[in-house]
DNA sequence: GCCAGGATGTTCT
DNA sequence: GAACATCCTGGCA
């Protein structure tokens, strides 16, 4: 699979494919385009740091990242060379691997057990050691492979709210439609003061 | 069912 | 010191 193109013409075609940590597989069934360093949602936007190295680098590593503190988040670092452009995983279906994803995510619907960013991750058990993985190589312990891609005419793509761009180019969601482990979509809101006593 | 709020630590200002 | 590419629980309908 080709993930040297641009983030948007690559997203798209990551539905449908099949990433596999140990025992467990997950099929995607949807994504997020992060359009690098001139995207002010992406964790490029502001440069270089120790933390987004790996989106400096060559295609098809993973970039983790924990967040919340409490939770791992998993993208697919996409070309051109010299573009920190990534996509993040937002949900799929996991279709092996049943009995230890139900393990690490507890007793949940089968349809949830990696429908969100953070559940994938858990259901894979990934995390940050799994940095800047190498997912084509076939010996990685994380790797992506190709799937059967959905037909076109049942992938749906939307703009992030949220994000101002002007001018800048927009990230873009893709999801396959009706599938029943697409996340629920919840624009981001403005989080409360954390009150201290 | 829906919504509000809290958990928790790394990163950057 | 505040924001953060989130998830889960508990309260109320």
């Amino acid at each position: 699979m080709r993930l040297d193109g641009p983030v948007d013409e690559v997203a798209p075609t990551l539905l449908g494919a099949v990433l596999r940590a140990g025992e467990v597989s997950v099929r995607l069934t949807e994504v997020e385009a992060y359009a690098g360093e001139s995207d002010p949602g992406s964790h490029a936007f502001r440069g270089r740091t120790p933390r987004t190295e790996v989106m400096f680098g060559p295609p098809g590593r993973a970039y983790v990242y924990f967040t919340y503190g409490m939770h791992w988040c998993m993208n697919v670092v996409t070309g051109p060379d010299g573009h920190a452009s990534a996509v993040l995983l937002r949900a799929g279906e996991v279709v092996d691997g049943l009995d230890a994803a139900r393990h690490r995510r507890g007793h949940v619907a089968h349809r949830d057990l990696a429908r969100g960013p953070a559940r994938l991750t858990k259901a894979l058990g990934v995390d940050g050691s799994y940095g800047g993985v190498d997912l084509l190589d076939p010996s990685a312990p994380l790797t992506l492979s190709p799937g059967e891609r959905p037909r076109s005419s049942s992938i749906r793509t939307g703009p992030r709210v949220g994000v101002a761009g002007a001018g800048a180019p927009t990230p873009w969601r893709f999801w396959i439609d009706g599938d029943p482990t697409v996340s629920v979509y919840r624009p981001a809101v403005p989080r409360k003061r954390t009150a201290r006593p």
